[in-house]
DNA sequence: TCCATCATGATAAATTTTTCACAATTCTGT
DNA sequence: ACAGAATTGTGAAAAATTTATCATGATGGA
């Protein structure tokens, strides 16, 4: 019988590393809703793992049990152990920290922020954003400020892959003028500014409004001036236990936008990104030689 | 096929008054320690409740069963769907928008990477992570990879106002073995990578293991081949309805280790950041917060 | 008190599930 | 590119669990 200090769950993953290939797959299917699939028959583990009925047997003995039975057993005991413990350690999200770690604490202000700002949002004019944005005759800036710039980068890398036709500004460079020139009307300008408000950015936003740009704002809760001009706005909650302000959920916002625009374009998407995985595909090739 | 809506636990306190006494014996000792009891073999089950083997076939049956196994393919059901949502009661996160929207479909499975995360990572292993993050005596590198590397800009911007002595290295840069020549033993590497691993960034990894650097890494549920050298990696879920992956949770881990190393080093850093005030003033660059 | 009805349990049959032995495949180092 | 080792899968045997059958005991009303 196995230490019955750790859980099965620490032990698999702590084992991951001895694992083979197949067995890790299984492995990951296992904690991907534990411990529900664990507590099913054999064979239905194996099939959602897509593998081999054995390979399952091969595991847990692996893991040091003397077969799938008592590997159960287990996890039933563990099952109940958990429900008789106090609720207090119950609600927290990294277990084994007092629910005042700063994980606990940070994890729980984001929560709360995503909750807040989706709760907020208008999802006809996310919608519209979207369009906007998956417009290819139109071209798309994409603009962030001193911090911001990370996020409007990652937007930009991805839309990359999915249009043509746009261009990355970082207002505290001392080129975005030049790019304004290019700006015509119909433009899409996405522009980044949350709160120590650059006045760089608030700059470009006004001259790219001038020039008849439609203009995406991404701000925080209590919003940057651009929201003025702004054709679209949305407000991110960033208040988290910190000196600083959390990105988290205005990452989450572009990443939604991403995928919505993604769909928007799927079908000449699809070849880009069928490209791109072939590029993939050689590195691996490239290492695998190595 | 029974209600959907109603747990077994339900259900089975509903029909109580119905049930003869050896039945109720055997309710009572599902209840007991639910679900646990139940997830076992029927003989276990009968055994513990001290009444014979048909009975409980009998009873399972009478709460509207097909059989045994398909009762505990309900029970093993709830079981999911409980450990789903301890928070998200919320079916959709943004009012207005149908279920099926991306904006809730994707801030769903965001908020359960999240808590997958969370629930695996080693607050031990986080809190030396920050310790050795927030330690001025050893030089930090910050590496990252084609995408990765606006994270890693993100952790770099921050912790150039929280410490000094670090560098930001992109991977896919040719620019970075000219910087591995000043690493030296001691030193702290912050490695991205996530899947679509590189194998520039694994290289720069393996070198500066081999020079006897600490390597942290932050990488996906699958891990990255450089788990094998760090000494500390944090995984994270990235899976979201998308063609891509999904950074935020990534980007929480890094937001929460911030603001850790900012409390450790807060009485010098608190000097560095008003200063920071000061220089944004100056040069009227920002617009002070107000 | 006796019979009819229902609840309960023992046993056996049927089914499912697990384990085992061996073959096919994939990977690794030369 | 090859041989040897390790991994993975297939199919059959063994073990277990579940279901069905039937006998026994209990209960309650005439």
């Amino acid at each position: 019988m196995p230490d019955a200090t750790l859980t099965i769950s620490d032990r698999i993953q702590q084992k991951l590393d001895d694992l083979t290939r197949a067995e890790r797959q299984l492995a990951h299917s296992i904690l991907e809703n534990y411990p529900a699939s664990g507590l099913g028959p054999l064979a239905a583990l194996a099939r959602d793992a897509q593998v081999s009925v054995p390979t399952v047997a091969r595991m847990v003995q692996k893991l040091g049990f003397k077969g799938y039975p008592e590997f159960q057993a287990e996890l039933r005991e563990e099952l109940r152990a958990k429900a008789k413990s106090p609720i207090a350690k119950h609600d927290t999200w990294a277990d084994g920290a007092p629910s005042g770690h700063m994980l606990n604490r940070f994890t729980d202000a984001v929560i709360d922020n995503i909750r807040h700002t989706l709760g907020q949002i208008n999802p006809a004019a996310f919608d519209e954003a979207c369009d906007l944005v998956a417009d290819k005759a139109r071209h798309l800036y994409i603009v962030g400020g001193r911090i911001t710039h990370t996020l409007a980068e990652y937007l930009f890398l991805h839309m990359q892959v999915i249009r043509p036709n746009l261009t990355h500004i970082q207002s505290t460079s001392n080129t975005w003028p030049h790019h304004l020139l290019d700006i015509s009307e119909g433009d899409v300008v996405v522009v980044f500014d949350v709160r120590r408000y650059e006045n760089n950015t608030l700059k470009l936003a006004e001259m790219a409004h001038a020039k008849g740009a439609k203009l995406i704002l991404f701000t925080d809760q209590w919003r940057s001036p651009i929201h003025q001009l702004a054709d679209i706005s949305f407000s991110s909650r960033i208040v988290v236990p910190s000196a600083w302000d959390s990105a988290a959920t205005t990452l989450l916002l572009i990443e939604t936008m991403i995928s919505t625009v993604q769909n928007l374009n799927w079908d000449e998407t699809k070849a880009r990104m069928e490209e791109l995985e072939d590029m993939f595909d050689q590195t691996k090739l490239f290492r695998k030689f190595t």
